[in-house]
DNA sequence: TAACAATATACTCCTTGCGGTATATGCCAT
DNA sequence: ATGGCATATACCGCAAGGAGTATATTGTTA
């Protein structure tokens, strides 16, 4: 059942980070790993966890990978996304995410392609 | 986190049919069983689950178990609860076990406490 | 009190998942 | 081609989860 596969990739922690993240736009590896502050292999990992399940989409760019929600979610992942966007509201950790993206915003529209050539390292 | 609790508890087939028919109403084990025609160590086990999460509550009647969602379920977790019925109006199996369930309706209304006395067992 | 019905738990086997370390891959610049 | 950066994968250890079999528990009835 396609719902029981979108709650597996709901059901972790830092699935859930990334998840509501793309939800504001596309992404690439090392801002999910400024924002979530946690090791690039454990972000990639979940982020291929998603992926080999079809709940994101990623695309090259040279050296970063932007990873994106489906072009065209099903029903039910599109239900679900919007039901976790709105939990998401009442939840200090997520909406600590949220911040740290808003920081990175200027970044992101300087520098090419997604801002990614003036991270830090972590 | 609340919510990663709660999709722990979705992440599972048996447990999502369990918790879409308690969204009609309470239930005993053997009525779920009737339903799923799942063994009932199954049934029993996934009840236990959600029980030990508090996405239900139980209540004894004579030999049986009521199970039933919280009274006062959380916000997230009402969230999570319609849209799974959002998402279950499409799914032939959810639609299915809602079938078997009007069709106890009958047997549950006429014997006490909860129509389980009339059950064959599986 | 003994038998029975409904449900729960213990135990075992097997698979999946998560985190970490180390290493590989792919792209770019020199 | 070489080195560096961003990202992915392989491998390991461990914990959790799911299914099945057997058995225990709790309440009812005779």
């Amino acid at each position: 059942m396609e719902l029981v596969k979108i709650y597996q990739c709901l059901c972790d922690r830092t699935r859930l980070r990334l998840l509501h993240l793309l939800s504001q736009g596309p992404l690439c590896v090392c801002h999910f790993q400024e924002i979530l502050r946690e090791p690039q292999v454990k972000i990639s990992k979940h982020l291929a966890y998603l992926r080999e399940r079809e709940l994101v989409q990623c695309e090259r760019q040279a050296n970063w990978m932007i990873y994106a929600l489906p072009a065209k979610p099903s029903r039910e992942l599109a239900a679900n996304l919007a039901c976790l966007q709105d939990c998401a509201q009442e939840d200090a950790s997520f909406q600590r995410d949220l911040a740290r993206l808003k920081k990175l915003a200027p970044k992101m529209a300087e520098s090419s392609p997604c801002g990614c050539a003036t991270t830090t390292r972590g």
